[in-house]
DNA sequence: CATTAATCGAGACGGTACGTCTTGTCTTGCA
DNA sequence: TGCAAGACAAGACGTACCGTCTCGATTAATG
C-alpha cells in the first residue's frame, strides 16, 4: 500500500506494531459498528495510538479503510479440473470475502465515495478490481485450454456478472448466501458454454 | 413514503410545495456535489425551507435520500415480443437509472449504511428491491408464456445477476455502460435458455 | 395591559377563559421551570390553547411575561401611623412579591432584555417602576405630614435603595429574606431621618 | 475560572491565545448586540476559533459569559481617609462597572438563570458577590478603625443596599447614573452613622 | 558516546454537519 | 371573527467528526 508519506531513512523507524494495531482496530470497528462507528478517534483509541500515527501512514480515512478492508483480500483460484468446479470455488471465495462484516462494511462505505473521489477510485481499482479481473481471466483461460470453452469470453462482462451477482445478493437483496455459489456457478457456466 | 411522523388530521396541512422542494433540492445537490455535499442545511437552504420541515417528514438523512433518489424509480418493462428484446430494454432501463448522478450518488451512499441499519434496509428492499424483482418476474413469465423458456427460472438469482452486473460495471469497475445492455442481455439470455 | 392588537368590534368576541389560561400557564411554568422552561409552545400546551391565541393578545413573549408576572402586582401600602411601620410593611410587601417564583423568574428574565429592547423597557417602567415609585412617594409624604421628616426626601434614590436592596438580597446574594424587612426598614429610616 | 474539563497534563497544551480570543469576542458581542446577539457561533467566528475550543473550556454559554463579563471585575477600594470619600469611590466603581455594556448585558442575562441553576448561582456568588462583600467589609472596617463608626455595621445589609441601589437605578429605573455616587454615598453614610 | 531526526501517545485546534429546539407567522376546519 | 392544532422559515444549541498541529518523551542511526 502506498503510504501517505513514505518513511524517511533517518530518525526513529516506524513501529510495525503500530501498523498492525491500526489495521486490527479498523477491522474490529468496522465489524462491530459498521461504517458509521468507524471514526479516526475510535481507531486511535482502540489501537492505543495517537491520531498522528495514522495520518503519518494514510492521507485519509478512506485510504486507511482501503488498506485494512480491501488490500490483499483476493486469493488465487485453485485449478479444480473443470470450469464448473473453478467457478464454484471462485463464487465461494467471493461470498466468503463479502460475508465478513469488516470487509463488507469497509467496501460498501468506500463505494459511496468512489463517485466523487477519482483518486480513491483509482486506488480501489488497483487493489481490488484488477486482481479480481486477473483471477477471472486465469479461470476462463484454463477452461479454454481445457477445451471447455470454444473461445475466450468477455472477461469484463464475466467479472461484472459474477462479482455483481454476489454483491447484489448479499447487500442489495440481503439474502442468505449459503447455496449461492452452486447456483451462480451453474448459471454462469451455462451462459459461457452457450456463447458460440 | 412512510413519514417520520404521519401528518395529523387537524391543524395546518403539510404543503406539497415543501415536499417537492425537498426532493428537488436533494436530487440537485446529490447530482452536483455527491453524497459528501449533501448536507441537511444545504438542502434546506436550496429548498428555501427550514430544517424542521425536513425532519417533520423524514426521521433521518437516509430516509430523505431514499425518498428522493430511490422511491418510484422502477418503471414497468414493455413487452417487445422476445426475451432478448425485453432483457435489452430492461438493461437499458437499469443503466439509465444508475447513470443519473443523483440516483447513483444517493444509492451508493445508502448502500454503506444498510449493513448497520436494519430499518433502512427494510425500507430499501420495499422501495427498490421488491419492485425490481416483480418486474423481473413479469419479464421471465412472459418468456415462459411465449415458449421461449421451458420452465420458470430462478427469479432471485436472475435479479441478482442482472442488477448486480450493472451495479458492478458502473460503480465497481467504473466502465462505460454504452454497449453494456446488449452484451448483458445476450449473456443472460443464453444462460436462461441453457437451463434445462 | 395594552394588547398586541385590540379586539375588533365585529366577529366572535375573545374568550376570557383563554386570557386566564394563558396567564395561569405562564405563571405555573415560570414557577416550575423558570425562565428557561417557559416556551410559547409549552404555555399553549399547558393552557390547552393554540399559539395564535397568545400572539393575538401579546406581540412577544416578553409582553406575555410582563402581563403574567409583573402587571398589577404593586399594592398600596397601608398607613401604620409611623414611618418605620410603613417601611416595614413596604419591605414585607416587596419581599413577598419577589419571593414568589413566578414573579421573580419572570422579572429577572425580563431584566436581561431591557438593555436591548427600549419598547419593553418603557412598558416595564409603566407597569412596575411607576406604581412602585408612586407608592414610595405616598409613604414618604405621609411621614413628612406626620412631622417625622423635615423635608421631602429624594424619592428616586429611596426607591432604588429600597427595591434594589431586596432585589440584591434575594437574587444576587441569595440570602434568606426572613428578617430583611425589619433590618432594611430600620436602616432606611435612619438614613431618611438623618438627612438634614 | 474552573473549567468544563480541566486541561490534562499530557497532550498538546491549551493556547492562551484562544482563551483570550473567546473572552474578547464575548465582551465585544455583548457590548455590540447584547445578550440576544451573543451566540456561540458568533463568538467562535469572531474569535477565529472552533466551537469545540469554547466547549472544551466552558460547559455552558452561561459559564462563558460569567468568565468574560464577571470574573475579576471587582477592584479594591482605595483609602480616601474618610467613610464618605470611600463610599463615593466605591459607588463610582460599581457604577462604572455596571455601565459597561458588556458587563451589564452579561450580568443581567445571567441573573435570569440564577433562579433555576444552582451551580451557576454558586459560581456567581464565588466570582462576584464574595469579592464585593469582602471589599465592603474592608471599607467599613476602616471607618470603625478611624472612629467614624461606633460599631461594625451589618455588612450583608450594607452590601445589598449599596449594590442593589446601583443595580436598580441603572437597570430597573434606567436613570442616568451621573450624580448617583455622591447621592448614594451621602444617603448610606447617614444611615451608617445613625446606627447606634 | 553524543547528536540528530523522525517516531510515539495524547490531545488541542479550526471548521463544519448533525438533529433538536424555539420564536413568531400562517393556514386549515370548526364554532 | 375566534379558536385548537399544527406547519412554516429562520437560526441557535451542544455534540461529534475530520485532518492538522503541538507538546514532551523515545528510539534508532550517524558523527
Amino acid at each position: 500500500m502506498a503510504r501517505h508519506r513514505s518513511p524517511s531513512r533517518t530518525g526513529r523507524p516506524r513501529e510495525a506494531r503500530v501498523d498492525e494495531a491500526i489495521t486490527s482496530a479498523t477491522r474490529e470497528l468496522l465489524a462491530e459498528a459498521g461504517h458509521h462507528g468507524l471514526t479516526m478517534d475510535a481507531v486511535a483509541r482502540r489501537a492505543g495510538i495517537g491520531k498522528a500515527a495514522i495520518y503519518r501512514r494514510y492521507a485519509t480515512k478512506q485510504e486507511m479503510v482501503l488498506a485494512a478492508a480491501v488490500e490483499g483480500t483476493v486469493p488465487a483460484t485453485p485449478d479444480t479440473g473443470s470450469l464448473l468446479g473453478d467457478l464454484t470455488v471462485l463464487a465461494e471465495t467471493v461470498v466468503a470475502r463479502l460475508s465478513h462484516p469488516a470487509a463488507s462494511n469497509g467496501l460498501l462505505g468506500l463505494l459511496g465515495e468512489l463517485g466523487t473521489d477519482a483518486a480513491l477510485a483509482g486506488r480501489f481499482a488497483e487493489l481490488l478490481i484488477e486482481p479480481e479481473r486477473a483471477g477471472d481471466e486465469l479461470v476462463l483461460r484454463r477452461a479454454v485450454d481445457r477445451g471447455e470453452l470454444a473461445a475466450m469470453p468477455d472477461v469484463e462482462l464475466f467479472h461484472a456478472v459474477f462479482g455483481g451477482a454476489v454483491l447484489s445478493w448479499i447487500f442489495v437483496s440481503r439474502l442468505d448466501p449459503a447455496d449461492l455459489p452452486a447456483r451462480l456457478a451453474r448459471f454462469t457456466c451455462a451462459a459461457l458454454r452457450a456463447e458460440r
